[in-house]
DNA sequence: CAACAGTTGAAACGCATGTATGAAGCTAGT
DNA sequence: ACTAGCTTCATACATGCGTTTCAACTGTTG
């Protein structure tokens, strides 16, 4: 009955491989079958064969590369709020979001460009990988929305999810674009630091936005003396375009 | 010789407006020709007429919108830096960024959505909108980098590049997530505020970013807490996977 | 009126995508 | 050996894209 198909569906394995880094390359929508078949040496049809289509074995990936990570982050968010006994403050959840992402990249179990892969994810604009984040990751959103909540009294809760927004979403697009490596290396300026002191550099990029005050006297005194400025200046009369058609492309 | 496409070259017009509509909301390669002419009630071939492509069109649309933008950021920060008697501090540059922007995106001149144009231009993963942006926009970008890099000495310049990318990006997705008066509303809480006080709470989400000590001692303390209950947890075993091949899909 | 440049219209082209089909190849189990 | 089942292969299909073509239409000009 079975046994056969376990001699060389070494196949599955090279899409999934393949997959993964053309997605971490050029995004869902980018990344075509035929790129994908071609890198694995398997035939047009086999992702159609083995995985159901495009769509699922994207499903694959993604469960493969975050199932294990957001598990670990929900359990270290837990073991900490358990074991301490104080709330954690608005870095050390943060922590919890960044320590499981950071073993995982360095574990061979996570991929080969665990943290790329990971910025892909959080920024793609395909509506299937959305969709999928939507679905999955809801729950474990809510909860770390909640902890933050929690660390981060007397500021309301749209507030709250503005800042939060804004500061996974310019670390999203940070790790896709570069690898981890890099940016670690600009972050180190050189130096040997660990771990610890990495990613509280890392996370000192996003706490003050999430903390911080906003609109000090300063800042507004700044923009009401850049104001006056611009108030000198006259109305830019706008240049009255007139184009005309033209025919074909001008080489 | 002329006078006779004047009576309905209406549709010129249309086809921009459309394709700004369009671009707004899905971005530019996700909208396609078909959808720009159908919402200007117009043939499909129109665009190829009166541009001569889709390229032409989109590049006719960013001048419009993009070009007195810029200009006029650049003349206010030539003005104050000649005006002042000291170097404007980074947030007065983010004003100088920032004031042109929200005076366009409440004059006509800018067009119905200037604030989500904006946040899209900045953030489409198109090439062809990257490669406008880096054609076009590098010297004033370099511009405004060595602004910033006077006013925030002691900062490394690929550490300095590094939070401007995080910071504006993070800015760009949020204004094309999202209509600005929605923003302006969820940080003006519902007071009644200036255009002072509404830039400067804007600008408090930057500046943390650029400024800001990277890793402090409470920060790395934090991380560490964390780190050491991180290794109480056991490794989660990887629940080996074992998939089947399964044709066709299942609905 | 007739000729003409500008504009619109409907249809097709070439290309790339994801998916489906059916024959051929291969590898066991009897 | 041979048959059954899994896998690969080449190929075709339907769809959507940007672009092109050429005929029909329009309003002005000589």
């Amino acid at each position: 009955m079975r046994g056969s198909q376990s001699s060389s569906s070494h196949t599955r394995q090279r899409l999934l491989e393949a997959a993964e880094v053309l997605f971490v390359e050029q995004g869902y929508d980018t990344m075509s079958l035929r790129q994908i078949t071609a890198l694995a040496h398997a035939n047009l049809a086999a992702v159609n064969y083995h995985y159901g289509g495009k769509e699922a074995l994207m499903h694959e990936l993604l469960t493969l590369r975050l199932s294990s990570l957001n598990e670990a982050r929900l359990k270290l968010l837990t073991a900490c709020e358990r074991e301490w006994h104080e709330r954690p403050d608005a870095a050390s959840i943060l922590g919890t979001l960044f320590v499981p992402a950071l073993r995982l990249s360095r574990d061979p179990a996570g991929g080969p460009c665990f943290m790329r892969l990971l910025g892909r994810v959080y920024s793609d604009p395909s509506p299937f990988i959305r969709n999928y984040l939507q679905e999955h990751y809801r729950p474990i959103f809510e909860r770390f929305f909640e902890a933050f909540s929690a660390a981060l009294p007397g500021l309301p809760r749209n507030e709250l999810g503005l800042r939060l927004h804004f500061g996974l979403k310019a670390l999203a697009g940070m790790l896709a674009g570069e690898d981890f490596d890099q940016l670690a290396a600009t972050l180190s300026m050189g130096q040997d630091i660990d771990d610890a002191e990495l990613l509280a550099r890392l996370i000192s990029l996003i706490t003050p936005t999430l903390a911080g005050p906003f609109g000090t006297a300063e800042q507004v005194h700044a923009i009401e003396r850049v104001l006056a400025v611009a108030d000198t200046q006259a109305v830019t009369p706008s240049p009255a375009r007139t184009g005309r058609p033209r025919r074909g492309k001008d080489p």
